[in-house]
DNA sequence: AGCACGCCGACT
DNA sequence: GTCGGCGTGCTC
């Protein structure tokens, strides 16, 4: 019986390409292929039911590549239902090459107005990976983000081919009890709230350390116990460890989490126990939100704040928004939480379309740490004398320190040395970047541009520039002035090998290490009781980025940060240095003055017009010819400036902060709108119909996190 | 004439 | 995205 089935591939194209597929009239249990490859693989042959033995993964464990690649000739398999081919991938001949796909729909005709239809080469796996539902859910999140059903379904799915069962969990770590802890006031009532009508939209917003976790987990429990599935969403699994853990320890089999360790065939794996229902709860990150579930109850959101809930690429999706679809699609409850909500949290809060939640305690007998802020201008250098002192009087108590230093360099932005000023655009009062190759000041979100000044028109300085503390170097001086001390660093060069961050983490957990120096990721989610001291070596180094978000960054970072001292003891102590000691952003983080943080910040939002109370998509346009690439982003420019709505604005074109990655010029064109419903709807098809000069490729990014 | 490279559009 | 076709222009 001939079929011929829609495959949607991943490439940026859209639509569905037709190919012919021919199927057996019946399960007879015989071979239709002619390959003849699996006699090689005689673990495969009987269909499905083997897969999932576990002898046939332990059987060859080295060789998973070449296992696969027996099973990819093998044809089409007696015994599986193939009748229907909706969801499964395929591989399919695409010009000279074979490409794999989705199978986005299915038809007993050949469709009209196509002449040639081209044979599938072959249908990947044993059961489809997903069903109508699933792929309406797919087509919302590629309309919603301007992206191919194809890439994004590419985006949405495991990529292995054969499942493989996951190792046996390791030896038991007793730290993480099984049996849940006893509640506090506040986390009974907490979990009272979430649980006591289906569906709804809480927040729950908890200093670190006041048992939001335990919350979550309880709630998971409950809707777990209604039969209903769980997904768990995770800022980033590998530093969420004991979250996973206590997970593991506590459900056991009817939870999957999906980590970056897995293999793609570990993850179709998982997926597929998703899918039938054996697991009830899934842990991941961003990408775990299409966990392929029935019957969901609850999405958690932990550490909603965080930027890398949006993906970098197409779909450049934002898992809390898929989160709140999938949540009102299937009646199941939204909770999230963090001890520094995003300001559109907060905004909806206030609004009351989201349900707060406050947790305002600490649980192991800590207490908020003492904040110090030390103004970098008046010190030579990064390291100072405060913060030296502070970690030598920290190591001779025997305890320990952990210093934050951000990895982003400010040398592009023109400053003033003396006072700390940064020019700033008049109109988006974002920080203005140096252009040294043009010696402008430009903003780039709408191209403003001005000569960078001679003195600082705060204080008069003379002694304005670019350039700022290197990062490098700043372990060596370390060393250098603290001979007595050991230090770990941990940035994404030492992580980079796969159980080094453990081994680090471990080191300094047992003591081995006094200092912990690193990036980002020390300020999230780690608790180690021996810490005393953490200190902030630049504090405010994202203020000085071009972006409206720059203050909420720098808040949620000190708060953050600081929640890393004193988590089990009352001494805690933070040490802040900034070179804007006066900023608001840097001064309420300090002082703990959340509410008063917020509202300023949201009255600023709404006198600019940025998020929430405009939403901004941004279109990126990239190509290898400059003049091409601005002559497209002008002419779409001119389109939109005609076609959209008056009160929508359209800020750019302007070159993009990195103007150029990997000999593509980049020009960005920002749109901003109050309703946001309709640009969306007028921006799809605007980009359906405009055809970029060649090589010119437009990128859409609806809510952009970052600008840069 | 012969070839290299860059540009372009098709891909079911 | 990736591939091949083909035109321009350079070299033997």
């Amino acid at each position: 019986m001939i079929r011929y089935v829609d495959v949607a591939f991943n490439i940026p194209v859209k639509g569905a390409f037709t190919y012919a597929v021919e199927l057996p009239e019946q399960e007879t249990g015989g071979d239709t292929g002619e390959h003849g490859a699996g006699a090689a693989a005689p673990h495969h042959g009987a269909g499905a039911a083997k897969h999932l033995q576990p002898e046939a993964a332990a059987a060859e464990p080295q060789k998973e590549e070449g296992t696969a690649e027996h099973l990819q000739s093998e044809p089409t398999t007696a015994g599986t239902d193939r009748t229907r081919l909706l969801g499964y991938r395929v591989v399919a001949p695409f010009g000279k090459r074979q490409a794999t796909g989705f199978v986005v729909g299915e038809r007993s005709e050949r469709p009209a107005g196509v002449e040639q239809v081209r044979e599938l080469k072959r249908i990947v796996g044993t059961a489809p990976l997903f069903d109508e539902g699933y792929l309406e859910l797919a087509r919302w999140v590629a309309s919603m983000y301007y992206a191919s059903l194809g890439e994004t379904l590419a985006a949405m799915t495991p990529g292995g081919r054969q499942e493989r069962e996951l190792p046996a969990l390791g030896s038991d770590d007793a730290a993480f009890e099984a049996t849940p802890v006893t509640l506090s006031a506040e986390q009974e009532e907490a979990i009272a709230r979430i649980g006591a009508e289906g569906g709804g939209r809480y927040y729950v917003f908890g200093i670190t350390g006041s048992g939001k976790t335990e919350v979550f987990l309880r709630a998971a429990s409950a809707v777990m116990g209604q039969g209903k599935s769980v997904i768990y969403l995770v800022p980033e699994i590998a530093l969420t460890q004991q979250v996973a853990e206590t997970i593991k320890a506590r459900f056991a089999e009817a939870a999957a989490i999906i980590h970056s360790r897995l293999t793609p065939s570990q993850r179709l794996s998982e997926w597929m126990r998703i899918k039938r229902g054996d697991a009830k709860l899934v842990v991941g990150a961003r990408s775990a939100v299409f966990a392929p579930v029935s019957h969901l109850g609850l999405i958690v959101v932990d550490e909603e704040h965080e930027g890398s809930y949006k993906s970098g690429q197409s779909p450049r999706y934002h898992a809390r928004q898929v989160a709140m679809k999938r949540c009102a699609d299937a009646g199941a409850a939204l909770v999230m939480g963090s001890a520094t909500p995003s300001v559109e949290a907060w905004h909806l809060m206030s609004l009351g379309k989201l349900t707060p939640i406050r947790l305002t305690r600490r649980l192991a007998g800590g207490s908020m740490p003492a904040m110090e802020i030390v103004d970098l201008k008046e010190e030579e250098g990064p390291l100072t004398e405060t913060l030296l002192q502070g970690i030598r009087e920290t190591h001779a108590e025997g305890r320990q320190s952990i210093l934050f230093l951000n990895r982003r360099g400010f040398s592009y932005f023109f400053h003033c040395k003396s006072c700390g000023f940064v020019m700033q655009c008049r109109r988006c009062s974002v920080t203005l970047t140096y252009h040294k190759a043009r010696g402008r000041m430009i903003c780039h979100y709408c191209g403003y541009r001005v000569k960078p000044v001679e003195s600082c028109p705060e204080c008069g300085s003379v002694d304005v520039g670019y350039g700022g503390f290197g990062t490098e170097g700043i372990e060596d001086e370390l060393q250098r002035r603290l001979p007595e001390i050991s230090i770990a660093r941990v940035d994404t060069d030492t992580i980079r090998k796969r159980g080094s961050l453990e081994e680090v983490l471990q080191s300094f957990r047992r003591g081995e290490t006094q200092l912990l120096l690193g990036t980002q990721m020390v300020a999230k989610g780690l608790n180690f009781p021996g810490v005393k001291l953490v200190g902030l070596i630049h504090a405010d180094t994202g203020l000085l980025l071009p972006d409206f978000r720059a203050a909420e960054r720098t808040f949620s970072l000190i708060t953050q940060v600081s929640g890393r001292a004193g988590r089990y003891s009352p001494d805690g102590r933070v040490i802040i240095q900034t070179l804007r000691p006066q900023n608001p952003a840097v001064t309420l983080a300090a002082r703990g003055e959340y509410d008063a943080f917020y509202e300023q910040e949201i009255r600023m939002r709404e006198a600019l017009r940025f998020p929430p109370y405009a939403r901004l998509i941004r279109l990126v346009f990239r190509g290898p010819n400059a003049g091409r690439v601005h002559e497209g982003a002008n002419s779409f420019a001119d389109r939109l400036s005609s076609e959209l709505p008056e009160t929508d604005e359209i800020l750019g074109p302007a070159e993009c902060p990195i103007a150029k990655i990997s000999h593509n010029y980049r020009v960005q064109l920002i749109l901003r709108s109050a309703r946001f419903r309709e640009t969306h709807r007028l921006l799809g098809t605007a980009l359906e119909s405009f055809k970029p000069p060649t090589r010119v490729h437009i990128e859409a990014d609806v809510d952009p996190v970052s600008l840069l």
